[in-house]
DNA sequence: CCTGCCCCATA
DNA sequence: GTATGGGGCAGGA
């Protein structure tokens, strides 16, 4: 800061003093608990402190103030112990402690103001208002203007010719008149009102029995405090008269308290508050630290200066721990800590919701944009505003066929327009609909205008599942970010509570509010219409809502990721899949139509051959395909016995029933289920796939969910690619159909044992780390250590029985549910159970653990701080209370892996691409990534994506055993795996 | 025409 | 025993 001496102040020149402890503290509590840097620092009241203070540097003569600064100092609290505490030791002594996310920002804005080049001032032992004082009457006596921003009752005596008061939150100039409306005196006596009225919050004492308006009237009639208490007997009030004389000396001591210091000792003559230039990088520095976009766009606009060279600054922030790069791993103390409890991040977020809940929400009000002059307009706001939601409508729910029909966007809750593109008359004609209807922006323009938005690095994009709506948008050229997406916000806070992640369901459950059905707007089943062919309104009411609705759910679940340390979880293995996925799915991969068109019909050849076997050996024909008749006719009419009957009651004709039958020695139920194998494979693949090959692409694009499951896998539907037949050899064939395209390879790369190994490390068995670590055959050391048997030259029957209790483990084991897959009795399961647990205690205490932690936070974690919620499992209904246990020992297992290879898949990309290698990733199975690959480049791939799988967990996590990658390529996809 | 049930494909 | 998606049947609209 400069200390060499400044021209001294003259008549004419206009200080603004600054209040900033002060409004520090009115900015946290009236803004809402939103704003927060991405790693979960509080910044809402520095936001607020920052727009207001460049505000007044660059537009004051705007304000109530109605003049331009020639000086500007920003003061602050130094330190809460003062001259006034000698006075009178409960001086301010019942004031709470600052709330806890609030603390962090009284440095941060120590920082903002110097960022921006203003004075900032500060003295031990003295209060904000006794600097603002001394300095305003330094100023006054200079013949200086003075502005005072604040709207602190305790700073109204100093108001006077010179001196007024601006409130810029309200951009309210508190003059003499207002003052008097407050106090009833004029700002020359609001210190002997204050003095007898007292105050509460700050502990200052005055006479009891008298308020403001009381005290005014008794100075008004006296003249002042001094003459008042003289004449303290002539009051006729009994009580009053008493109290004035008893608590005589109490006002003077708050007299003392309440007046204002003017000749406070200050180190920085007020001369050096001289408004200076500002300097861009540093401010950029600040603002771009801090990640107030709207703000570093603004300042680099003024500066002249791109903020896209300007790096930003390394800000230590005391008070405030970062959330941890990983999250506590399942076994940890921390995560028993509600964050439902009390005045914490959940009753913020929980006020925060009630807040938006409030504003209204009116379809009928939003804007339809029909016009180039409105779309700049709403594009312009978004820029302003910094972020905006935005939604697509189109004319499929497939975004790889969809046409864009519209955009919606919303800017604040309440303000939202939808943008029609592509609606067309209703009565087209039979070749797919009537022309354009009129009054819609040309698609491309449209599209033109909002490309630079939808890319600008400064404007936050807000969608209800982007990942559609990025497939659209890129289709169209246009590659959407920096985004946040509110369906992944609420499946990484709420990951299996009630009601999914929809938006309907994130509506009702945040917002109170049931949005237009799409199906009310559009009809359903066979009447349904594509969303083109709806009328420009109701297609406005509906869409609009959507962005609205969306904006308001980003409200309500963004600020809940740091309280609950969720900031993590969204930022690396929710958030980025959003565009890894896009790709993938617009990929898509090559499928032989010949080749299924083929076997479809050889599996319908033999289904045909077997099915007049099986009703040859019926002695009747009947629908084999369903259940119900089949089961009648095995237990019924041909009285078979070893029935077991469904939780409907009806006969169970299920493969295990009939591989029991088969094993009795009947033929008719080996034939029933090659017959369903074949049928099976017939209807859902060969003939199902083909349906799903794209138009213009030639290929099958599958549709990824990431917020479907409770545990973090993904989910692929339209086609389900993530069940594609391997086990047995007529299911094989539908894999040799998975083909490369031409002079490429399909490269498939997969995880080795995933769960057992997150097993080991979660539970730390010695015995497994360390198999693992050797390479050993997991299944063979498992069947060695419970059935005391040499590995070498084991019986494969005694290796299965171990392979198969190790998946039981995974789930959650159960003797009823072992003996169910080894066709043993519950009692030897049981046995089983009880061996391993003796040789590996650990998995019994993981077991243990994980079930205590979900019956006590409705919850359990993965190594990475996911979270899955199992709320009903405090039922009452053991059974139910037991399936909810071994969900919670699986979902730890099950979801560390996934989370192992989204850390791959968003990594992947940009690995490749920094070794110059274009492999593309195609698909996800749970384990097993497929990629094409280049015929020539295969070699070098197959290393590197086999190491960046297997280094995925790195450098959040070091896992006690290593990851193994199995890696191989080939024409198609059989053979690569 | 929709929904629940059964069955079955994958990890 | 965990996690999914989907096809066919059958009953109730």
């Amino acid at each position: 800061m400069s200390s060499e001496s400044s021209p001294s102040l003259k008549a004419g020149d206009h200080v603004f003093l600054v209040d900033g402890s002060s409004y520090i503290f009115r900015a946290y509590h009236a803004l809402p608990p939103l704003t927060r840097k991405s790693d979960g620092l509080p910044v809402g009241a520095v936001a607020g402190f920052c727009n207001m203070l460049w505000k007044l540097l660059q537009e004051a003569d705007e304000t109530a103030a109605g003049v331009t600064p020639t000086h500007i100092a920003v003061i602050f609290d130094h330190s809460a112990k003062t001259f006034r505490n000698e006075i009178y030791d409960q001086y301010k002594a019942q004031r709470p402690e600052p709330p806890e996310d609030l603390i962090p920002q009284f440095g941060i804005i120590r920082d903002a103001v110097r960022a921006f080049n203003v004075a900032s001032i500060e003295q031990p032992g003295y209060e904000a208002d006794d600097i603002i004082a001394t300095y305003a009457c330094q100023a006054v006596e200079a013949g200086a203007d003075v502005t005072i921003i604040s709207s602190d009752k305790d700073l109204m005596q100093l108001v006077g010719p010179h001196v007024i008061m601006l409130d810029t939150m309200k951009n309210k100039r508190i003059a003499e008149p207002e003052v008097f409306e407050k106090f009833g005196v004029a700002p020359d006596k609001v210190v002997d009102v204050q003095s007898l009225a007292g105050d509460s919050v700050d502990n200052v004492p005055g006479v009891p029995g008298i308020g403001v308006k009381t005290a005014a009237q008794l100075i008004n009639e006296y003249g002042d405090l001094e003459t008042l208490l003289s004449r303290a007997s002539e009051i006729k009030q009994t009580k009053r008269r008493e109290n004035l004389i008893e608590f005589a000396d109490q006002a003077r001591i708050s007299r003392r308290l309440v007046e204002l210091d003017c000749n406070t000792p200050v180190d920085v003559p007020l001369a050096d508050a001289a408004v200076r230039k500002l300097d861009g990088e540093k401010a950029l520095a600040f603002l771009k630290a801090m990640e107030f976009t709207t703000l570093t766009r603004r300042v680099a606009e003024t500066a002249g200066k791109d903020a896209g060279t300007v790096e930003a600054a390394d800000l230590a922030i005391k008070g405030w721990d970062a959330p941890e790069t990983a999250a506590p791993s399942g076994s940890s103390e921390k995560s028993v800590a509600s964050p439902a409890s009390g005045a914490g991040p959940a009753a913020l977020a929980e006020a925060r919701a009630a807040e938006i809940r409030a504003i209204p929400l009116d379809a009928s009000a939003y804007e339809c944009v029909r016009d180039v002059a409105r779309l700049k307009a709403w594009i312009e706001d978004a820029f302003e505003t910094g972020f905006v939601a935005v939604d697509t409508e189109t004319t499929s729910l497939d975004p790889m066929e969809a046409e864009l029909v519209g955009v919606s966007l919303s800017t604040a809750p309440g303000k939202a327009c939808y943008i029609p593109l592509g609606h067309r008359d209703g009565e087209g004609d039979l070749l797919g609909g009537g022309g354009l209807l009129e009054g819609q922006i040309p698609l491309k323009e449209a599209i033109d205008l909002l490309k630079p938005l939808l890319e600008d690095a400064a404007v936050l994009k807000i969608a209800q599942n982007l990942k559609y709506d990025w497939v659209i948008l890129k289709r169209l050229g246009i590659e959407v970010a920096p985004y946040d997406d509110t369906m992944l916000l609420s499946y990484t806070l709420d990951a299996g509570l009630q009601g999914g992640n929809g938006m309907d369901a994130l509506s009702e459950r945040w917002l109170g509010h049931t949005p237009i059905k799409y199906e009310d707007v559009c009809g359903k089943g066979k009447s349904a219409v594509t969303f083109d062919k709806i009328a420009l309104d109701r297609a406005c009411s509906y869409a609009a809502e959507d962005a609205d609705v969306t904006l308001r759910l980003w409200q309500v679940l963004k600020c809940r990721l740091p309280g609950e340390t969720m900031t993590t979880v969204y930022e690396t293995l929710e958030r980025p899949m959003v565009p890894v996925l896009s790709r993938m799915e617009m990929r898509g991969i090559h499928v032989d139509r010949q080749m299924l068109s083929r076997l479809s019909g050889e599996l319908a050849q033999g289904a045909a051959a077997l099915e007049a076997e099986i009703h040859e050996m019926a002695g009747e024909t009947f629908n084999i395909g369903s259940p119900k008749q089949l089961g009648d006719l095995l237990f019924g009419r041909l009285g078979l016995p070893g029935g077991k009957k469904t939780k409907t009651g009806a006969w169970s004709t299920s493969v295990s029933v009939l591989e029991d039958l088969a094993a009795e020695g009947h033929p008719l139920p080996v034939k029933i289920v090659e017959w369903r194998q074949l049928t099976k494979l017939r209807s859902t693949y060969t003939d199902a796939l083909p349906d799903h090959i794209n138009r213009e692409t030639g290929r099958v694009h599958t549709s990824y969910s990431l917020a479907s499951t409770t545990t973090g896998r993904l989910s692929s539907s339209e086609p389900n690619l993530q069940n594609i037949p391997v086990r047995t050899e007529a299911g094989r064939k539908i894999r040799k159909a998975f083909v490369a395209a031409e002079g490429s390879k399909l490269l498939s790369a997969d995880y080795s044992q995933i769960e057992l190994r997150v097993l080991a490390h979660m539970a730390e068995i010695p015995q497994l780390v360390k198999a693992f670590a050797d390479g050993l055959d997991i299944h063979a050391m498992t069947a060695s250590e419970i059935f005391n048997v040499p590995v070498k030259d084991m019986d494969p029957m005694v290796r299965r029985r171990a392979k198969a209790i190790n998946f039981g483990i995974i789930y959650g084991i159960s003797a009823f549910g072992l003996a169910n897959q080894l066709g043993i009795s519950r009692g030897e399961a049981g046995d089983y159970i009880k061996t391993y647990f003796e040789r590996f205690p650990g998995i019994r205490d993981y077991m243990e653990e994980m079930k205590r932690q979900v019956h006590a936070n409705g919850y359990v974690t993965t190594i990475f701080g996911r979270k899955a919620h199992y709320p009903d499992v405090n039922t009452k209904n053991p059974n139910m209370r037991q399936f909810y246990e071994r969900a919670a020992i699986n979902a730890p297992i099950q979801g560390s892996a996934a989370d192992i290879i989204r850390r791959a898949m968003v990594r992947m990309e940009d690995t490749l691409a920094a070794s110059k290698l274009s492999a593309k990733m195609l698909l996800q199975v749970h384990d097993e990534l497929i990629f094409e690959v280049p015929d020539e480049e295969v070699d070098a791939t197959i290393p590197l994506v086999a190491r960046t799988m297997e280094d995925a967990p790195s450098p959040a996590l070091s896992l006690r055993v290593p990851l193994q990658v199995d890696a191989r390529a080939a024409q198609n996809w059989d053979e690569a795996h």
